[in-house]
This record gives structure tokens, sequence and C-alpha cells, in this order.
DNA sequence: ATCCTACGATGGACAGAGTCCAGGTCAAGA
DNA sequence: TCTTGACCTGGACTCTGTCCATCGTAGGAT
């Protein structure tokens, strides 16, 4: 994740102690933190961080394109550092874990031009739900 | 939808005038309104409608599976009555109208076992994303 | 038709998530 | 090292949703 700092340097970016805890927080695969875990992860390595950048950086960081905002659960937002790798979202019913999964084939391709109502589709996010072997 | 009220009454529910109301709010196709949009919408039939109540009334026909709770944008969450008839849900990016969308085929087919993790995978919710004619 | 009572409605306080702003601070170029 | 505009801070505020004590009423019982 040290290069995310070096793609936000090249683009403009004043690079801060608080921004730059705030992507080492993010760091990792299957991470899914909502802004209130990420701002107290931050507070333990600068404890004066304030919520308002956590979520002013966090906001930043989803506009450039380099963290994916997920909601699986209407509850708060939660922020996922793997925006390079397409993928989509298996979660736990019982717990509600969040694991990123890769599919195989064309998603678009299920929804037939009669279902799209003149629309231009380009995405299509899954949410895949059932119980982790935890929870099973 | 007058037969929702008849499938709520079947199972015991005691039918009042708020209830109602907010089952006539939530009658019709492509509807995805907000908590507070069936308040606001309740309130012009019924003026002393409390918020607490939509909230109560929403959350049980819920429950009782008559109503679904959709969340694409991470805001407010939105209530699709058509829960009886399997969608997904086609998003404009731009002005964010919702419409429900059939689709073909099986969406679990691509999620590979070795994707799995273990989970015990059941439903693939998918919400495609676009722009309206609107908008584009 | 009337009575009873348990279920439902009310509204106001509260909580969680997120935004906004005025003023103080500091990264990085000159 | 100096300068300055971008950044950070804390607190007030908004929005969405939940909780609770109290009052009202749908609908079965008489």
């Amino acid at each position: 994740m040290s290069d995310l700092l070096e793609r936000l340097r090249g683009r403009g970016w004043r690079v801060t102690s608080q921004r730059r805890v705030v992507a080492q927080v993010l760091d990792g695969d299957h991470v899914h933190l909502t802004a209130d875990e990420v701002h107290a992860r931050a507070a333990r390595l600068l404890p004066e961080i304030s919520r308002a950048t956590v979520y002013n950086t966090l906001g930043e960081m989803v506009s450039l394109g380099e963290v994916l905002e997920v909601s699986t659960d209407g509850r708060a937002k939660r922020y996922d550092p793997n925006a390079h790798r397409p993928h989509q979202h298996l979660v736990c019913s019982g717990c509600g874990t969040i694991r990123d999964v890769g599919t195989t084939g064309d998603l678009l391709a299920h929804l037939p031009a009669e279902e799209r109502f003149g629309f231009t589709v380009d995405t299509a996010e899954v949410t895949y739900r059932g119980l982790c072997p935890a929870c099973a």
C-alpha cells in the first residue's frame, strides 16, 4: 500500500502525517473498515487525528478511485482499498464478515436489452450472501 | 396492493388506518421510497401519522417478507413493495432513479467454488449502474 | 350494540453516521 | 529559511433511525 501514497503524491496530493496514517490503516487484503474504525486505528498511531480529517481523506481517496465505498448492510459505509482489481463481495448473513471474491464470465450479459429501459449500463455490482464456515 | 392488506390480515395483523395508508403509498411498480418519503406521502392522506409508526410498519412488512429493503447509495434505505417477483435493480448514476429489472440465467454460477471460502452461498444481489435516457 | 384489553400509535428524546465551518497549522516550493 | 495555500481541528449541526412511556383503538367476547 506504500505505492498508494506514491500514486497520490504523483497526482499532486500533499502528503501529511494524517493521510499517511489513513493509508497505512487501509493496507491489506479483505479490509473493509468503517470510517469510525479507520479513525480508531489511525488514532492509535496518531492520537490527535480528527474524525473530520478521516472522513475527508477517505472521501478524497474514493474520488481518486484509489479506494472503494461498500455498503452491504445499510449501516455505516465501509472502505475497500482493493480498488485496482475488479471484484465482488461475499457477505456472511450471520456475522457480517465481508470477503473480496473474483467472478468468472460477464455479469452484464444477464440483463437483456428489453430490461434496460434505454439505460447505458456499464457496471454490475454483486453482493453474494450466505453463511461463513464459522456461522454455518 | 389491496391484497397486501388481505395477506397481512390473514397473518393476524391488526389493520389500522395508519397501516392501510402505508400500504397504499407503497402501491405500484418501480416504487422505491425512503422511509421519510413514505411518511410525507402517508401524511397527505392521514396528517397525524407519526414517523415512528411509519418506521415500525415498514419494519414489520419487511420481516413478513412483503416488502424489500434496498440500499443502493449508502444514504437512507428504500422500500420496494415488489417482493414476490425476484428481481435486481438498475440505478442511474446521474439522478439516482431505480428500476426493477428481471435477469436471465444463474448469477450464482459466476462464483467458482475456490472463491467461496467455505461459505454456503445462497443469494446474489445485483445492482446494475449506468445512465438513464434523460441523464445520458 | 357495547365492553375489554392487548396490540398499535404517538411524539419527543436519544443515538449513530456523516457534513460543515471558522480558525489555527504545516508541507513543500522558492 | 520564508511564505502561502492547502490541510487539520473540534465542535456544532443534519439526517436517518431507534426507543420508550403513555394514550388510543380494532376486533373478539358478551
